[in-house]
DNA sequence: ACAACGATGTTGGAAATCCAACAAAGGAGA
DNA sequence: TCTCCTTTGTTGGATTTCCAACATCGTTGT
């Protein structure tokens, strides 16, 4: 168990607990570990909810059968990553989706009444932890209502502007770098690379913006 | 305070409290009320957070202003409904959204802090509320990753027939009725009414689905 | 029954997007 | 420096979507 202490307390959820206290802690939670061989599912769509998955070793991946059985990624978990908890926290009685091991995994569990219950040894944990673990199913909206901000415009022009605007405000300047490169950004906003770069290209002859890689100026302060 | 107990009781937040226990909860929590008139901010971009408002009258919109200032609507809230939760359970310090009331309107505010933290009454109230509070937060993820798989599809029959196939999934049959209106769907979908019906005849027309109103059918088994 | 209205389906041209293929630019390594 | 390779930009044709306008159908109210 110790030796994975590193990972485990490098997560968001495990903030202000000491080296020296995770093994009374993981103890406390009955946290235990569980081997998954490649290709191996860690759970199935329809197993018991209730517990929090933080992968230790190797990939985890996130995948919804749809009614006819093809299947799409959701997302995908590597060392030191949560999965899961939004299930467990939302209270869901089974799974609606299934988890399985890209490369051979070391995941554990923890069960989450036991995380919201204050226990017997009425050890000072559980109330941090629970304020992590909102924090960490609340943090999970902002990014996601974001995205969804910039995927509902119609064209590919105002999906960039409504992204470089937010861009801009994030980092409170006209001027700013962007994270991401040409072909992320147009996954990210659901578009096709080429015909994005083509209304980059667009907008900065328009005079909107001017950009060179990852660098970005917004011009005119009109509507677009 | 009495009157709006009902409107309160009535959220998520606050399952597992009896009207009884309501008083009691409510000033250990010091809720506090507060009048917003017709077109006023409930809070601004940049105001402190770490509270949680409840809409008791009237009903307010969250929006969000760009770079150049040009406006956003993203939600809206009614009589019953919780908003800012998200921003205050992430930790946020500052408020990155505006809150206007769209008719006059009271609303209830709630200290994170005081909502967290183990009060010197010791009252039974604190768990459930977290718990609750956690669940709340949790289960507005779920709609949210959902949504987003449908939008994230390129063509509008891909995104109808992932839509659609999900709903038989929750269904758990062939055969359901849908819940949205052609126009509500085509929003939801992030594309275009008419456009919409056309390629569901076109669904239609090629043996996938059959449909009448809002009640479908998947017909054939293959990819589409 | 009839008119009025809202929701849905259909259609045709304009516009935007996708897609594939290629060009250009920039970096990393030999 | 010179390749090789990755990233980014460009282009043209096929496809899809948007948009506006209208047709159809069912419901509601009179």
């Amino acid at each position: 168990m110790e030796e994975y202490f590193e990972v485990v307390l490098k997560n968001p959820l495990f903030v202000g607990i000491s080296r020296e206290e995770a093994g009374a802690l993981l103890n406390c939670l009955s946290a235990r570990i569980v081997f998954v061989s490649k290709g191996e599912p860690a759970f199935l769509e329809g197993d018991q909810a209730g517990f929090i998955g933080l992968v230790l070793e190797g990939s985890i991946q996130i995948v919804r059968d749809d009614y006819y059985g093809s299947r799409t990624l959701l997302t995908h978990a590597e060392p030191g990553d949560l999965f899961a908890e939004s299930f467990a926290c939302a209270g869901m009685d089974t799974m609606p989706v299934s988890a399985y091991a890209l490369r051979p995994a070391k995941v554990m569990l923890f069960d989450l009444k036991k995380m919201l219950t204050v226990c017997s040894n009425a050890c000072r944990f559980h109330n941090l932890l629970i304020q992590n673990l909102l924090q960490v199913v609340a943090q999970k909206n902002l990014p996601m209502s974001r995205k969804m901000q910039f995927m509902s415009r119609t064209t590919t022009q105002e999906k960039l502007m409504a992204y470089l605007l937010d861009q801009a405000k994030q980092k409170d300047a006209a001027e700013f770098d962007i994270p991401l490169d040409r072909q992320t950004l147009a996954d990210y906003l659901g578009v096709e690379r080429s015909a994005m770069s083509a209304e980059l290209s667009k907008l900065r002859k328009a005079g909107y913006i001017d950009y060179q890689g990852a660098h970005f100026k917004l011009l005119k302060s009109e509507e677009v």
